[in-house]
DNA sequence: ATGAAAGCGCTAACAG
DNA sequence: CTGTTAGCGCTTTCAT
């Protein structure tokens, strides 16, 4: 900055001034000083400028893994959520900062904000953290989570409306003239919990009985699916749908299902949840609940801005969810 | 730190060199500001520190996205590098900053670096932008791209071997005794021309013919394994065996294939390329070429910092492939 | 073993 | 409209 200011024959205050587009300066300068600094290729160090500021324009994104695997999950949801994010910020020129912590030390993300590294922090996964994220806001880290809202919690969320997703794929199954539907995910999960929450309301309101039997604690491990198909077999029950909680856990069990040459939709009809590109082109298209990601990315970022900004009363934002009907259910 | 320095009653020197380790401070001294340290819950500001020490410690990653669409990819393979890049960040105390880039404008990236954001970039995806990615390096911005090594190179690439994993893939066809071996993937890729050149290899060097028909230029998009075989099934010529470019490719061919009532592995062979985590819960398990993910981060990182020490010398890394048998080929 | 002082690259009063 | 000056939070000579 200091070799423009010379090249230009002016102080460090104009180009400053210039460079930022302030309306204090000469528009004949103004010209000369980015025309210089275009020429030398020079451009403005964030670093120092942020320092200055005292800002820091970047936001952490977390997406938190298992402690056993050291592995990042693999679904492709968490992908498309994170291009959602980086959109957002993006437009609204933040960097994006991504960081990998495990699961049982959430309370380490403080330190990202501590150390000035993120003006806050989104956690993409709530899983069974509850406390640990209760903790966090507690020492005033402005975090948002995706996930559920739950009773008694500090930190705000953003997160689709799982109750009436449950429901719908659930409503949707009754409708289509099937009696036993199984369930499979681990509603120790909040966001899991809700949808089982939703499944049971249709159930009831269809007039039909919650079977617990037809619930299988099936994880969103890569062989999760195999191993719900397997227990749910076990246990001899009949069934004749499938509600899996995300769609690689019902593309995985559609795989096992096959091989016990079950049919899909025609013996058994499957809904998933999420939809991710890849649910349309799986064999059979498949049909599930649809997070809408595009919105997912602007609601969290805005969640945390405004926390960032001061604002005390940020509430807890619930997307709307849609059911999305293809093969796999008709 | 002036907080502490005046609590402590010492200076901010002292206080700078007892948090970062120096020895050159009492041993009393050194706990007494550590205590209090944790105590105020301080931490030293990175952005602060990196300016005075003229370093960013951040390192950017750049996964391009295709304009038309503005997604990112949803191979859940990006995950995973993303996963492996960011552990070799983490184990080496750096930052790693997710930028999100349009592929038709990677020279944007350089602004990542000449802002001081970051001390270099990886870039995950050479896709057909040779020619950006050299005027880049030569423009000095210190860059790594994963992919494949070509002629009149300036910048470093850090990939697996393409060549060996086309024709490991290819050879365990035909020693499996198929004739016609399919091929799908874009051979303008850089990396997928050289998969098809180690396929190419092993039909020669096993006396059988290369049947330009039996190449389907099929893209990685979600729908790619679909349209291939569309076109392939149009082309009304036998095959008996299919080797795809990736893992995702070769799933959504499966699924398409088995549409058309072709069985896997019966009538037709499938072998992918990638190993990601479903591949091994696919129904049937997935035969493919294994792309060292560990490595690939370290590799990777390896090489950026290298270059950022002016190490002019860096050379380009070839990973090892490895062929993994499953059902899908037997 | 500790402190005083200078400065990393930038911006923002405050004067002119 | 522009320059001077001070300082963001930290590290590091250079003294003592």
């Amino acid at each position: 900055m200091a070799d423009i200011a010379r090249l230009a024959g002016v102080s460090t205050s104009t180009v400053s001034r210039a460079l930022s587009g302030s309306p204090l300066v000469n528009d004949e300068t103004k010209t000369r000083i980015t025309e210089l600094a275009r020429s030398l290729n020079y451009s403005i160090n964030i670093g120092a400028q942020n320092l200055r500021l005292r800002q820091s324009r970047t936001v952490a994104v977390v997406i938190p893994y298992e402690a056993e695997t050291r592995q990042h999950l693999s679904d492709p949801f968490f992908l498309s959520m994170l291009g959602s994010v980086a959109d957002a910020l993006t437009d609204r020129g933040f960097d994006m900062l991504l960081s990998r912590v495990d699961a049982e030390r959430l309370d380490s993300i403080a330190q990202i904000y501590d150390t000035g590294r993120a003006s806050g922090i989104i956690l993409i996964g709530q899983w069974r953290h509850h406390d640990q994220l209760n903790q966090l806001a507690a020492r005033r880290v402005p975090v948002v989570v995706w996930g559920a809202q739950l009773p008694q919690q500090l930190y705000v969320t953003v997160g689709s409306d799982n109750v009436s997703g449950g429901f719908l794929a659930t409503e949707h199954l009754i409708r289509s003239g099937k009696r036993h539907i199984a369930f499979f995910g681990d509603i120790q999960l909040p966001e899991v919990a809700q949808r089982y929450e939703g499944y049971c309301k249709a159930l009831i309101q269809y007039g039909r009985p919650v079977v617990p039997q037809l619930q299988v604690q099936a994880s969103f491990a890569e062989n999760g699916g195999r191993e719900a198909v397997t227990e749910l077999c076990q246990r001899q029950i009949t069934f004749d749908a499938l509600f899996a909680c995300s769609d690689l856990l019902a593309m995985t069990s559609i795989n096992s299902l096959r091989e016990r040459h079950f049919r899909v939709p025609h013996d058994i009809a499957v809904v998933g949840y999420d939809d991710i590109e890849l649910a349309r082109y799986f064999h059979p298209p498949l049909s599930t609940v649809r997070q809408p990601m595009a919105q997912a990315g602007q609601a969290l970022v805005e969640a945390l801005l405004a926390i960032v900004d001061h604002d005390n009363n940020t509430q807890p934002r619930l997307l709307p969810t849609e059911l999305i009907v293809r093969k796999s259910s008709t």
